[in-house]
DNA sequence: ACCTGAACACCGTTCAAGT
DNA sequence: ACCTGAACACCGTTCAAGT
């Protein structure tokens, strides 16, 4: 294994394990069995290694958004699904979720990360459109339909994996306003 | 003007200036006018100095809220006007906004943030409320209405804040995108 | 009660040097 | 081309000491 790839293996573990803060180069390196340093070799700054993370899960929701459309279900069921485990991804791994659709810092960053974001966004937006074809989400441009979408999702995942919206006081779970907002906009 | 509030405003000014990062407590002292630790005798620790800030805008925030409520116009066009005041203050102070809804180091207090986060959406599910009552939202638990018009909210401007969403390729203004939410909600 | 200077244990990053 | 140890300029935080 080539240890560019150990190192983002490593932020990506050391993410999971205690956020953002918690990607030192130092830590990285130790991970890899590299020194602090080592990681200069194959990344501009420690910056770049969180968008490596960032690159690879954007690239695994691009395939989730692929695959839900090729389920056997309606149109509005597969957009349904991919909200589903996009919001499992979210639950599950609050951090890298944070990275990708939360970081100032990462946010920034051009080329291959915006690439990758792009590409899983008009993934999503195909499911979009299957439904507005079948008649399922309002016709017009898909764009600012499925930029809805999205951002609501990572708004409640976002509240919620911060502690901003509890069960108790009336919120029940993120799906559940997800499929509130699907009814609205699917006229009920 | 004492100390603890001179340590508050600096804080701000250099989040607004140079974002999160950018807070340091050395920062922070020197444009305080005191040491670099003065900050200790009135804050446990750099993560309290920057949940007083959060504090201030959230209480900023439920007064928003609060006076929306007595524009003299239909309940659903206040709702709508205190938005557009949520989103106006969000773009112009894109770090104040990341640090109330979406910093995960400051999510984790407890205590006097907890309270005027909760007072904030309180007065703003008040607007919501009004809506339901006039027929212009749908009726039912108030709540989970108000939480997924709040977490739109933030997804849009967060989205927009990190340069996640840009004009270019069919999205237009995040206010474009609450108008689309509302009028999913109240039934076109 | 409030503040300070010095120190400690961390950081990201750079650099000279090695293979 | 890839890696290392040492160093630099930062951090947050603590502590002994001052008023």
């Amino acid at each position: 294994m080539k240890t560019s790839e150990r190192l983002v293996d490593a932020a990506a573990a050391l993410l999971d394990a205690g956020g953002e803060p918690a990607v030192t180069l130092r830590a990285v390196g130790k991970a890899a069995g590299v020194s602090q340093n080592a990681a200069y070799r194959h990344f501009e700054d420690r910056s770049a290694l969180l968008a490596a993370v960032a690159i690879q899960n954007a690239r695994a929701l691009t395939r989730v958004f692929a695959e839900a459309r090729q389920i056997d279900a309606l149109p509005l069921e597969r957009l349904r699904r991919a909200l589903e485990v996009f919001v499992e991804f979210g639950q599950t791994y609050p951090a890298r979720h944070h990275l990708l659709f939360s970081d100032p810092g990462i946010a920034a960053q051009d080329g291959e990360l915006r690439e990758a974001a792009t590409a899983s966004f008009a993934a999503f937006t195909a499911l979009v459109e299957d439904c507005q074809r079948s008649g399922n989400l309002p016709s017009g441009p898909p764009t600012p339909i499925a930029g809805l979408i999205m951002a609501t999702t990572h708004g409640l995942l976002d509240f919620q994996n911060g502690g901003r919206l509890r069960v108790e006081k009336g919120f029940t779970s993120v799906m559940a306003s997800v499929d509130l907002l699907l009814g609205a906009l699917s006229g009920r």
